[in-house]
DNA sequence: GTTTTTAAACCATCTGGTCGGTATGATCGT
DNA sequence: ACGATCATACCGACCAGATGGTTTAAAAAC
């Protein structure tokens, strides 16, 4: 099966995030990783040459699925309303619906799991998740902008930091939900950013309870 | 030195602490906490009989610490105002005024990081986690009711949600803090909260901006 | 014939944890 | 006031297994 390395490659790959979703890094040992992938040692190392090496590689790949939902949602909410307010709470509302859906086994963020092990990781694996949160800043902040340019919030708010929310909530809300065993903590946040955005710029509420 | 065993106990806590925070539980071994402690092996062990104890004793500290800044910066609020909502914010801005000061080295929760290997922890630790969180819902959505009885809000919101939104802007915004190396994070992100609050009870708007 | 996979033995170092022992008082009967 | 006793606190050598990682040689798959 010479060309299906790429499908050992996501075996690794898959397993192993699965496993530090649940022990963190350090506690995904090389071993448990390619025990429960049922592949060789060899053909771990013949595909990262190293453990940091493995995690560049997920931060990576979860970094490129992340910024590619960021674009994707944001293009279909683009699609379905002009005005840049609505936008946003169309592009939330899109996260809601699919966290929703979730039940346990809770989701977690790579990115937050590294960051409470950051003291062990490269900076080139940290600069990752940096430039990721930065570009859902600007793309966010943008919208932001256009919105507070048709519509004076009904508050002063800073742009950049109201993007940041966004990532503030997934994030928060993560730990939270999985703390409390709560699937639904998700999607309940993110209906929460949503109202504050109708009220920072004056649209109705929507009916259901946020 | 009969009563200088708090003091060793309260070194190794405090240097654990600090390095589990930056390393993850896993990613800080004993020897590497008692090397930096300055304490040798076998006084660790006479303090805590096993890794998952140490563990314990930490999370217990943590939460006893996190319920005193809920009760004490709630009663310093209702001292100040005797408007549910208000209390609210003035109890936000407390901790705002806190987090503002903060430079680097970022600071980090437990529970987070905990949260992030909670695969490896038993469910004594993730219980107290969980207690704490529930206390801080039960707390803050009494206060919630008692302001949404006095001024109906301007959009319908559930009041458990709303006050698990605090803990979620304080889990979240440390991650964020930490990964893009901004102290000042965590103090926008309570802003942004107390202005949520003032828009939804119809309290007039901060001059600076959120 | 090149890429990929498998298998297993091997290594140095680190891991959580044990154990026997020591120092320092406080408490005690005398 | 005396030494004997005792609990608390501290020390560091030692251990078995896990860790990340290497090596080697061979077998498949294309």
């Amino acid at each position: 099966m010479a060309r299906n390395g790429d499908k050992t490659r996501k075996t690794i790959m898959d397993t192993a995030e699965a496993l530090i979703l649940e022990q963190g890094f350090s506690g995904s040992s090389i071993d448990r990783i390619i025990d429960r992938a049922g592949i060789p040692k060899g053909t771990f190392f013949y595909h990262f040459p190293s453990k940091p090496d493995l995690a560049q590689a997920l931060v990576e790949r979860f970094a490129r699925r992340d910024l590619h939902q960021l674009t994707s949602k944001m293009e279909a909410a683009e699609q379905q309303t002009e005005d840049p307010a609505r936008q946003l709470i169309v592009f939330l509302a899109q996260f809601e619906a699919l966290a929703d859906e979730w039940t346990a086994p809770y989701p977690g963020c790579l990115f937050a799991t590294f960051c409470c092990e950051s003291g062990l990781f490269e900076d080139r694996t940290l600069a990752v998740m940096r430039e990721t949160m930065l570009t859902w800043r600007s793309r966010i902040a943008a919208k932001l902008r256009a919105a507070a340019a048709s519509t004076p919030p009904r508050a002063p708010v800073d742009v950049d930091s109201m993007a940041d929310s966004i990532t503030v909530v997934f994030e928060g809300s993560f730990i939270v939900s999985r703390t409390l065993n709560d699937p639904k903590t998700v999607a309940r946040q993110l209906r929460h950013l949503q109202t504050y955005l109708r009220l920072l710029f004056g649209l109705e509420a929507d009916t259901r309870p946020a």
